[in-house]
DNA sequence: CGGGGATTTGAAGACAGTCAAACCCTGTGG
DNA sequence: CCACAGGGTTTGACTGTCTTCAAATCCCCG
């Protein structure tokens, strides 16, 4: 299968949509100069835990992976980075955080933090956008926090194929059907369970007609409601925790 | 207890202990005009879930807990704020991502986004440094991810203390004796463990003589090394895991 | 010194993990 | 185009850990 751009545009076109949006022709054709377009195929390493950040890395097609290790084996998938999320904002003196690796074939834009940065004082705005990237990611991540920390599992898998899944973004899809370039392990590992635990919920959604599979990488929403109550939460159930506004202020929580 | 700055310096000084040394004197006269101070008293309330926020707030002293409530009621404490941190990053014409709570009487510094920025277009440095400070942040709650996600009840646990009784930082501390400004449902909240859980990893750590404790909020680190150990998960088991760098390449993951 | 909430401890149960085996999909080679 | 091999996925049984529910104890503050 030929790699491809989701708009057939230019790569930098379509990894830096905001910077694009902030800069006039000229710096436009700047951004272009300093951007180095590379491919990369399923499963190529495209940069290591702990090892120094030069470059901004940004997907223009296909997904990357940015997953952590501990010392002790344990593993987690940070992020999937879709075509326009930089892999990493980490700034370019501290050494990755994770590895990035392609979870399918993939076209990335590289541009070196330290020109970026000189482009950044012509066009302050720029500095704006990565702290604006920032602080999405650190919503973001806040979100993933409360959703591994306190969610069930059927509450992690159904966040995800909703993440995933969702209509605006609709990656690779034919009809109401989705291509899931990720395999069951990495699921998972995105999600800190075992690669079966989230083959027994998606068969017990298959079963429940919430979604359908023809494959097990194409899938199709069929009850985006249930999905959306299921992520929710069992909310019914809590109705009552409900807690009078001056009681807020109180400390204890239990 | 009268509210005590850690140096006894000015709430700004301790507040903003990075702009200050990226300031001359003319622009830390400015900051500190700039800056409201406020008290909080245990369990009050900061600032709110999904409010929109207008300043950024650093603590002088005590700790402020920054909590994530899900529609259904779940609750994670997303960072405890120790002078200095500050409480949330998020751009001003975002809501609060979480409540912010005093967990300890505090001093607090508040300066509006709005003056801030006139002011780093004074003192670049300023940008630079917030997106320095979010990098950071992106980078700690990596962490927590792997952390909540994929560690055991003991990992958390010996990670919190060790994060919260850090030699450098030694939050009010007698001799070796920490005090621990938050309850056992708080500490359960920030780990996603219950209280019940966390009480009795206390018990086992006491039985272990990893630590001591007077009294449930006065905690000495015992055997330091035991605990790093322990936060770094069970490690000897895994030394076989280690892969060649040629397998690495390779997609599964187990 | 006493009251009330916080903490600790105990027993039982539920949920996800582990180990193991069957099944299916994919991509290769004939 | 079909057969086959290998790995990915699904399913099953069992185990361990953390939660839940309940009760006793302790600490903090008036």
């Amino acid at each position: 299968m030929a790699l491809q751009l989701v708009n057939g545009g230019r790569p930098d076109a379509v990894a830096f949509p905001l910077f694009n949006t902030l800069l006039d022709r000229t710096g436009r054709r700047q951004l272009q100069r300093l951007v180095t377009v590379v491919s990369a195929s399923r499963g190529q390493i495209v940069a290591r835990q702990g090892e120094v950040n030069r470059d901004l890395i940004v997907p223009a097609s296909g997904v990357i992976k940015l997953s952590k290790v501990a010392p002790d084996g344990q593993r987690l998938i940070i992020a999937f980075r879709a075509p326009g999320d930089p892999i990493s904002l980490q700034r370019s003196d501290t050494p990755w955080p994770g590895t990035a690796q392609a979870v399918s074939d993939c076209i990335l834009c590289r541009v070196e933090w330290e020109s970026l940065g000189r482009l950044a004082n012509r066009y302050p705005a720029i500095h704006q956008a990565l702290l604006d990237l920032a602080s999405d990611e650190i919503a973001s991540q806040q979100d993933r926090l409360l959703l591994l920390g306190r969610g069930t599992t059927e509450e992690k898998l159904a966040s995800f194929i909703l993440e995933y899944c969702h209509p605006a973004r609709a990656p690779s899809s034919i009809g109401r059907e989705i291509h899931l370039p990720m395999r069951r392990s990495e699921i998972a590992e995105y999600l800190a369970l075992t690669t079966e635990t989230v083959s027994r919920v998606f068969s017990r959604l298959k079963r429940d007609r919430i979604i359908m599979m023809r494959r097990p990488s194409l899938i199709v929403v069929l009850n985006r409601p249930a999905l959306e109550a299921m992520a929710m939460g069992r909310q019914g159930e809590t109705q009552h925790r409900t807690v009078p506004a001056a009681l807020e202020s109180l400390q204890g929580s239990g």
